[in-house]
DNA sequence: GCCGTTTAGATAACGATTATTAATTAATAA
DNA sequence: TTATTAATTAATAATCGTTATCTAAACGGC
């Protein structure tokens, strides 16, 4: 399950020089074990119990950790809090306007379009973002009809 | 040119009781001369000269007020500035990712990847978005090899 | 011209994130 | 095991874009 990947990230951090330290393990840990693209916030409260006096500076601080060995994508939303999602497979986001949850799905890398781009504006095309917006399912059964 | 459209959209808004202000007006067609996708500070700035007691509240109610008309687009970027467009025919952006610049470019809408999300997910999708991003000729001209 | 509503301007407030700093801790070598 | 050193934590202040609040001014219909 997880826990390949779990140790996987455990090893990768070591070997470029990060300390294991138990806050951070946590929050690594808790990337890994959830599919809900938390927020900082959101894995701050989570791991308040087992760390009372955990700052959500350390959180950041390890996201951004995270981050930079590529463990965690940040997905970002305008004025919204951040969410990190520690699934690095090629894969598009489906997101509730509603409650704001986030699905993953699979799909095609649209790389013609980045040709396209890349053709008729003369930009040395690196990368692509594509989201999706839409009801999801419980959001649409708990709408008046 | 793009008289037309601002003269329309001087109209659309008085139709929908929204007074025409110096201050809205002078934003209003900043917007319209450009293709630069500014940001609220931006547009304060330009018209600084023009309004020397203008306030950067004033700047975001109209923008507000434009986007509630839908006159205009607001295009976000994580915890960046917000940047506003008012050219809301179907297209798609290039960003520069070294010194922010947009470029706009046309391609199909991507509805197809809607319904393969739809079907894969459940989900009643509305809308996405997608963005490319990449060097603009200026910032590969500017590297060094 | 009067009255009710919109709007502008000034400024305070907000919320997410980052910077700063002092104290603590993990990894390594002695 | 202990000492050393650099990394890390926690607390808190600071930042920045944006929004809310409030007062005064301007507008449009009567």
């Amino acid at each position: 399950m997880s826990n390949n990947r779990l140790a996987e990230a455990v090893e990768l951090l070591k070997g470029i020089g990060v300390r294991m330290t138990p806050q951070r393990y946590a929050i690594l840990s808790f990337l890994y074990s959830t599919m809900n693209h938390p927020t900082a916030d959101e894995i701050y409260k989570s791991l308040e119990g087992n760390f009372p006096n955990m700052s959500v500076a350390t959180v950041y601080n390890n996201l951004r950790v995270f981050k930079e060995a590529g463990l965690v994508r940040e997905l970002t939303y305008g004025d919204a809090s951040s969410r990190f999602d520690a699934n690095m497979m090629d894969h598009y986001h489906v997101i509730c306007r509603e409650c704001g949850k986030i699905t993953d799905f699979d799909h095609p890398p649209l790389f013609q379009m980045e040709e396209r781009a890349a053709q008729s504006t003369g930009y040395q095309v690196e990368s692509h973002r594509m989201e999706i917006y839409g009801l999801c399912p419980d959001c649409q059964s708990h709408r008046t009809q």
